[in-house]
DNA sequence: GCAAATTAATGATTTATTCAAG
DNA sequence: CTTGAATAAATCATTAATTTGC
């Protein structure tokens, strides 16, 4: 069932019909070009299906074509075959390594950029296995865990100071307070707490994106 | 606890001051620009900062340690003025190229694995400059979209059969429902429709990777 | 006719939520 | 139950359409 457009060619597939691509009234621009036969053959390989960010990734294919020049698949295929035998699950961080972790956290670090990545990713890696998606996922998650878990002390506390609670919150939300569950319309407690997490002291200073890197050219 | 002083390199570049500029205002609404398209002056010399998924990829960091050794800065530097040089905002794609990301879409075609992903970049590649992220993207904007739109014919055309709309509905999602802003809560419509998109092989993650345990407890 | 100036689309990011290993 | 990984929703931001006053 999954197979369905993945056996053939990319293009092999295209509607029959030429009329058929035409039946999206999206958009106001729509001229009539020719489409492009001719289909990069490639083995045809049983694999397939599952796109996700960090395969996507860790094959390259996010650079652009001119650089797919240099980035062979058989290194790709390679690389993923190596990585596959080194030990195929997700990401087990050594105690050493959360320890880091949670001091960059704690030191205000919240989403490192690409170097930075690269570097804790190599520091990281002293202690184990470890790549770059690790350490971002890492840092999304922990961020987002924390808030939450922020979020939950507050009314909690709130809870407690005051014993009205129940008369503020429909049960859905006492269960979630509860569980942490916290399913859907988190935002709508928003007002509770400022954006900013960040228990952190005025060492929060890394918040290094003040500006934009705009790959804005020169014009 | 306080590891702050691990002597790593990590911690070089801090940001200077937050500086201002920020000020966004953040609300939901922005609609309101009083701006002139003037020429973007930025030009600061300040690289860095503003981690994206985009950097990250492009920056190949999330390549395990191991393929870091090849891929030295050098090349990514290289290769980022390259890009920018090539004119460098955001994709915008051509009617050719559109034609036929949308017809993979109509085609049954959701969420491309990096394979598909680098023949699409390739073919599409003809009509203009385009990398891999924008095929991805290109995918989950769309399918978002299509979705939202979906979802709001549905309700439209409930509304058309049914005259009692307005007793169902709140003032709020009236209004949503009209200009299709729909912020926050979206949700709560889930139950008009399934979440599988119509032909979607909804291929959930795939195993790719044999299972290897290797966890250590972080206590 | 043409730019300034909106507005509508949509590319790109970020955040929230879910899935599932262990 | 914790948390790494992944997806989807929401959001931000820029560009093309389009409108509007001249």
């Amino acid at each position: 069932m999954k197979v369905h457009q993945l056996t053939l060619g990319l293009w092999e597939q295209l509607p029959s019909s030429p009329s058929t691509s035409s039946s999206l009234s999206s958009s106001s621009t729509n001229h009539h070009k020719r489409l492009r036969p001719l289909a990069p053959k490639l083995s045809s390989s049983a694999v397939v299906s599952t796109t996700t960010m960090a395969e996507i990734i860790s094959l390259k294919s996010f650079n652009s074509p001119l650089t797919t020049k240099f980035a062979s698949r058989n290194v790709d295929a390679s690389l993923m075959q190596l990585q596959l035998q080194s030990g195929g699950t997700r990401w087990n961080p050594m105690p050493e390594q959360i320890k880091l972790l949670e001091a960059l956290y704690q030191g205000g670090m919240r989403t490192p950029n690409p170097v930075q990545i690269e570097r804790i990713t190599a520091e990281l890696g002293k202690y184990g296995r470890i790549e770059g998606k690790n350490v971002f996922y890492w840092f999304q998650n922990h961020k987002a865990r924390e808030r939450q878990k922020q979020k939950r002390s507050a009314l909690l506390a709130l809870a407690a100071s005051s014993a009205s609670l129940p008369n503020l919150l429909k049960g859905e939300e006492m269960k979630e307070l509860h569980d942490g569950s916290c399913k859907r319309k988190c935002r709508s407690w928003g007002s509770l707490e400022p954006d900013v997490e960040d228990s952190g002291p005025g060492d929060r200073t890394l918040e290094l994106f003040p500006l934009h890197p705009e790959w804005k050219q020169v014009g």
